[in-house]
DNA sequence: GCTGTTACTGACCATACGGTCAGACTTTTC
DNA sequence: GAAAAGTCTGACCGTATGGTCAGTAACAGC
């Protein structure tokens, strides 16, 4: 039995492909331990299949590792929608928090992925790093510095703003046992819904 | 040659002892890989010694993991200072929060490494998590409390509060290389001597 | 300088690991 | 319905891993 410390909703009632099964479960075992510390069988067992079946459709750790991650990247640039100087700050902020919460509970697993590729250097990541993602913070920096210019927001460093909002909603997912354990709660849901608090 | 994505300051002009030096590099390789990626040859090439070496000094894999960890949670309590209702609630949180950051700077391993233990579900902090921590954030609550009813704040969730210095701090260790790409900066200490921006 | 104790280490061990492969089963194509 | 293509898996392989051990070196006490 595998030690599943944030389990995954049950995929017994399968439906898609097995490619798409093996890379649920590899997600959940790579978010879990990191790209080193994850062990192929355990892969195996979450998706309740023989080792080998993983490595026919995945042919090494490494490419498993690099499907799953580019599965989350790309569910996140579809999310990654526009604000424009034109929109009110209190709205588009309002709404960029809540969208980051949603992802936060819809797929914990995909931010802890995430915390652990950065915590070990971005060893798979740095080019998304210094490419698309740094565009998208420096876009979102843009209409942040207009918003002040024409009076709607306080002074702020747009990027430091952004971090504030990435990292407050990102703890949610990350640091789930901890959030839970210290404010004494059993469940994930309610403790995101009392996350926004003005 | 060990890939260090976030080398430690070097301890070739080594003074302490033994025991001291193995831990250091140790807990950079638990802090970068998690307990299960991590490698006690890499330990030991860290630590420029032999494998049988570490082992002489720790029992085992575990034994040197809960050692660093101990040490942490140990320096991270006595930076855990006294507030009260009396102290004035600008400067408190402003100390509070530069006493955060400066542990981030100092020691961003110990973070990293604490991440990765809440990442996996806390295996081994639960006990931490359900006694000292979660009554230091309830001491700290109380006096948020008092000085809301006492009318020096604006209403808000304590816990919420403290959850967000915590994860804006934190995520400034943590997420070192995303924030640098993004910043297109090199350098750690200024990113974080820019990160209060009020 | 001998003795007891602590510190160290090259060589080794059992097991776990990522990965392979030959053959079996299943589905598609015509 | 037979051949071809795709899917699956028990048994296996070479290597890396955590850990051991016998023996050596260093050092303190007398």
């Amino acid at each position: 039995m595998v030690n599943q410390a944030f389990p995954e909703p049950s995929t017994a009632t399968f439906t898609g492909s097995i490619k798409e099964h093996i890379l649920i479960a590899a997600k959940a075992e790579f978010a879990q331990y990191g790209f080193e510390g994850a062990r192929m069988q355990r892969v195996a067992d979450r998706a309740a299949l023989p080792k080998p079946n993983i490595h026919y459709h995945f042919k090494s750790k490494q490419q498993l590792y690099l499907a799953v991650l580019e599965r989350i990247i790309e569910s996140w640039n579809l999310a990654f929608d526009q604000v424009s100087q034109e929109s009110d700050p209190a709205d588009a902020l309002e709404a960029f928090i809540r969208q980051k919460l949603k992802q936060a509970q819809q797929d914990p697993a995909a931010s802890r992925l995430f915390a652990n590729e950065m915590i070990q250097g971005a060893p798979n990541l740095k080019q998304y790093l210094n490419s698309s993602m740094r565009s998208w913070v420096q876009d979102r920096a843009l209409v942040i510095n207009q918003w002040m210019a024409a009076g709607k927001i306080l002074d702020v460093d747009p990027e430091r703003l952004i971090f504030l909002i990435w990292s407050a909603t990102q703890h949610y997912a990350d640091f789930q046992v901890q959030a839970l354990s210290l404010l004494n709660r059993a469940e994930f849901e309610s403790m995101l819904t009392g996350a926004i608090f003005w």
